[in-house]
DNA sequence: TTTTAGCACTCAACAATCATGACTGCTAAC
DNA sequence: GTTAGCAGTCATGATTGTTGAGTGCTAAAA
């Protein structure tokens, strides 16, 4: 990429372009940024800035007498070089720490906590993409009997999650079928990802005997759930989108549309597998969404990858607020986990 | 209610504009009412039919020189007159077939298969909201031992629907401890509502004695479950609400907010748990929503009933088709669970 | 008594015009 | 390199006029 270098009062004056436009979400004038962040030169200078600044395509003018707005790049940049982490309020930790540190039972619960708190304190719309449940390793199997013929399937993976799910099988399920399958499947699944199962399919075969038709229904959940990658999308605050103005009812509906279809937004997300902070901009990413960002970073909870978790909101969003909300989450994620079963005993 | 009889004449024309203004979003004339209902009088004999129904508050005129559209009073004589059930088309029938013909496990997959359906068919927001757990009995509680000290809590109700949840306890698990901890559990729960087992908390306390953790904990889950009323409610399809014109920006945030806090929405939908068919519309009727209305219908799968079903929209929706998809669904839906495992071997 | 035609009246919606003021770009002086 | 000053541009908002859809009323017809 084309980083070009930028004088020191260029960059001053690019980042408050950026900083006032994210405050206002209107077009910022020379004037405006003399007034706010220079005393020692005139609005003349700062135009003649600006105009340079707009030639190198950091900036844009809507028209000929407005302001000027950021670009992609510009925001790009902004992210890069200037975006100061802002030190989040004592009751914006206070609210963190006391969502996160109650007593939970399963990934899920604190996954949806999470969201909450995420969109909560950023005012944005927060989305959370758990991570490809085929790249998962399976850690046990259990089958537990609920009546005669039907019976529920718990899978629960490496990294905690927990899916399950009733089947019904013609067999009559009695304690000793129940005890014999749980051997069975956990011979077959035990320390193996979704896709490396699909992919032995006939080997097993022989093995099955009796247990053919439970090990196909198994077979079908997994399946449906490497398919539905819906379930591993959790949204919060959706609501919050439309307020942050500048969206007309176009942009809502495209909007809605998108959160409609969470598989859209998992393929979105997922792409960036490696990437510790990633930010994405404006359609040109792909995002699918016009005047959008989509901020995300990776989760882990107890040591492990669970996915990524981020807000979606405009373009000009306050970066420097969301990066450190994320951060501090994710820190403070992995020190519940790490704590284990942690606070029980102040209740 | 003053129900006041009308003149047939009268009868046809409020008719006539609650259909044309359903199909169009505007208000409408007298004139346009003549071309496309009546060939045998003129627009000044409507005029004047549409002032006496205005003087009686079936419509409403916007301004003095403007069409008329109806009021919620109109609406409701339609819904409970002049509405004629339209046969769904072959092709809606298959599409609501297929997707409900196949295997399901589990009611929570039932559901929300149900939520996608009717939102696709009838092209307006869907709702779902099952019933108040605190109402269902508990058929059986299981346990299921996950590692040394968490386990896996199978709440199984008599309609069959299943939660879970993950908790953990001091004492070490061992097939003894779960053979025992469900043995007691079973004992203290079966049969009974949430309610009742809240109420007797007392009583219990001695024959617990190991276990008394343990049942704390369930009581708990209980207890966020009886809270809890955001997980009774299934949404789909949120963005079909806005491609119906009429809404502006506020209307969508308010729409979107009411869908974010779900617990509302059960509220409102719970109230009128004897009617088989409920219509609300607008505010006056506490529905928290302006200009909308909510048409819903009581479920049952397996003879039991599970809840509501429904669909939010504008006032002037398309009422004759959103009550024939529910009911249409509603048969299915009964069929389906009396077949039982009803298809599996047509695979 | 009911229906109809005709006409005056009202008013939203649209377009055209105009004044305002927020900015900029340019130039010439500092 | 910086600044002040000024002309030029253009969105915005107010004002006005025009149009046409649609009504209410009245008087005549059925």
């Amino acid at each position: 990429m084309d980083k070009e270098k930028l004088s020191e009062r260029k960059e001053k004056i690019l980042k408050a372009v950026v900083d006032e436009y994210i405050k206002s979400a209107l077009p910022v004038s020379s004037g405006e940024i003399k007034n706010k962040h220079f005393n020692d030169i005139s609005s003349a200078t700062i135009r003649s800035e600006l105009s340079a600044l707009e030639d190198m395509g950091y900036l844009i003018q809507p028209h000929v007498s407005a302001g000027r707005i950021p670009s992609k790049k510009a925001y790009k940049k902004y992210i890069d070089q200037f975006m100061v982490k802002i030190p989040l309020t004592q009751a914006e930790i206070e609210k963190i720490n006391k969502s996160l540190k109650q007593r939970f039972s399963g990934v899920e619960e604190i996954v949806e906590t999470t969201a909450k708190v995420i969109s909560d304190i950023t005012n944005y719309t927060s989305i959370i993409v758990l991570n490809d449940i085929n790249k998962v390793k399976i850690k046990e199997i259990k089958l537990v009997d609920l009546d005669k013929h039907s019976a529920l399937v718990i899978i629960i993976t490496d990294s905690g999650i927990i899916r399950d799910k009733t089947i019904k099988v013609k067999n009559e399920i009695d304690t000793v079928y129940i005890r014999d399958a749980n051997a069975m499947l956990n011979k077959i699944f035990e320390g193996r990802t979704i896709s490396e199962i699909k992919s032995f399919d006939a080997i097993v075969e022989k093995e099955l005997k009796d247990f053919k038709e439970l090990y196909d229904s198994i077979l079908e959940i997994l399946d449906s759930y490497a398919q539905n990658k819906q379930d591993n999308v959790i949204i919060e605050g959706a609501s919050k989108f439309l307020e942050h103005s500048e969206y007309d009812l176009d942009a809502a509906k495209n909007f809605l549309s998108v959160i409609d279809t969470k598989e859209k937004l998992a393929e979105i997300i997922d792409q960036n597998d490696d990437i510790e902070f990633s930010v994405k901009i404006g359609k040109d990413e792909s995002c699918g969404l016009d005047k959008c960002a989509i901020v995300t970073a990776k989760y882990k909870i107890n040591g492990k990858d669970i996915g990524h978790a981020g807000v979606i909101g405009p373009e000009r969003m306050d970066y420097s607020k969301v990066v450190s909300v994320l951060s501090y989450v994710g820190k403070t994620l992995k020190r519940i986990a790490n704590g284990g079963n942690n606070d029980k005993e102040k209740e």
